[in-house]
DNA sequence: ATTTTGATATGATAATTGTCATGTTTTGAT
DNA sequence: ATCAAAACATGACAATTATCATATCAAAAT
């Protein structure tokens, strides 16, 4: 079993502040697991009974709305934690975790964490932190579905994928995404999402092939109106 | 000086999980404030230097979008607290809150939550879960937005605000609100606002008198399409 | 290699929503 | 009480987006 102590993902989220005696007590009854592409890590109004950690692969956090459509709320990278609201707020998660790709995740018991919280005030006001950044960032997708276009908001979500995830040698980005699921992050039908891909293709804003995307002018997808 | 360790208000947020030292500490260095209608308590952008507790009143939080129109992000009721992220997060606030009737609020200097928050886990962990909670709203605001009707949102704002704010003796909404304000909360052109309320009242789900509203039918609400 | 399935693409059309124009009512100031 | 300004209301029309139908393409299974 590898050590939590010398993990590198750990820099990226709240478990940076966890001491020593914390980590080696979490690694001691953490537990690895790989999840396939396409795979179900949990499902809304599951009952944790820990968070996972993300130490390699891309998921998709979904809700399902009264319409029967999923609607994607968040994509999560290499680094990030699931599952701590729910254990925070003691609640059946609210969001379903689906693998994009092949992950790698650790498994760090309810017991462990909340532990850390009480008794850490470093690791809690960190994790206040990031909570404190993710309203903020609700607030902001609020605003893009309320007053944005369609277009708008693929574009933007083109951006940010680009930003926050990264492209490849050649260029293309590193999430791969079927047009159901762009339409899913958008709040859009699928065949609009595939229209406005189209569009950008015509106006030399992405090229694709296949379902690879990549990104060809990035002021002109700023731009978008 | 009215003294926090009696104020009632208190039971309705986090700050019941203050210690009686940290109330008398606080009660200290609080200031107390009215605002009236219609004033600004803080813009987006501002650096605040604590939290304000709303003792009585209303307000909106709101963030002005790229096209220029506003979005109202939450209702805010006595017994919130306003700030907290902006503080935790120690970064300028991301909302205007711009109060919607006469307010009583309680200013709380920032280093004194720092200090509780540090000092006193039962508190943070109080925080920690209010925020879970906002969290989870914020996911179902997302959803609703992306795939809902305008009918449907605005039918869904009537009955939040029935749920959460009350109604008077004669049965109307506690909260007035513009036409305006509600094109804001759901995210609508003001006149579609107008029109959708016009037919929720020929519908007979509704009616109104001025800004004044009345829910008659809440299963009629529910139901709509 | 062929079939089968699911994803992508696009047209035609309908439904929803936004915009602009204009009139009415309400509110607030003098 | 009167007037001006703001809020509300509604029609006409345009733009956006959803839905349904159908065709093509790609990936996976046999």
């Amino acid at each position: 079993m590898s050590k939590c102590e010398q993990c590198i993902i750990r820099q990226f989220n709240s478990l940076k502040s966890l001491t020593k005696d914390d980590l080696i007590r979490i690694a001691g009854c953490k537990t690895s697991r790989i999840i396939k592409k396409g795979e179900t890590i949990f499902e809304e109004g599951e009952t944790l009974n820990g968070v996972y950690c993300v130490r390699d692969g891309i998921c998709k956090l979904s809700k399902l709305s009264a319409n029967g459509k999923d609607q994607i709320v968040k994509l999560v990278v290499k680094g990030d934690l699931l599952g701590q609201r729910s254990i925070i707020g003691e609640e059946a998660v609210n969001l379903s975790a689906v693998a994009l790709n092949d992950m790698e995740v650790c498994f760090i018991p309810k017991s462990e964490i909340m532990g850390s919280l009480k008794s850490n005030s470093d690791f809690s006001m960190d994790v206040l932190k990031q909570m404190a950044h993710d309203l903020k960032e609700s607030d902001n997708i609020i605003v893009n579905m309320a007053q944005k276009s369609v277009k708008q908001r693929l574009a933007e979500a083109l951006l940010y994928i680009h930003k926050n995830f990264g492209v490849n040698e050649e260029g293309i980005l590193n999430i791969v995404l079927s047009r159901e699921d762009y339409a899913s992050v958008v709040g859009t039908a699928t065949e609009s999402a595939i229209r406005v891909l189209s569009q950008f293709k015509k106006e030399g804003l992405i090229s694709t092939s296949g379902k690879q995307i990549k990104l060809e002018d990035l002021e002109g997808l700023n731009r978008v109106e």
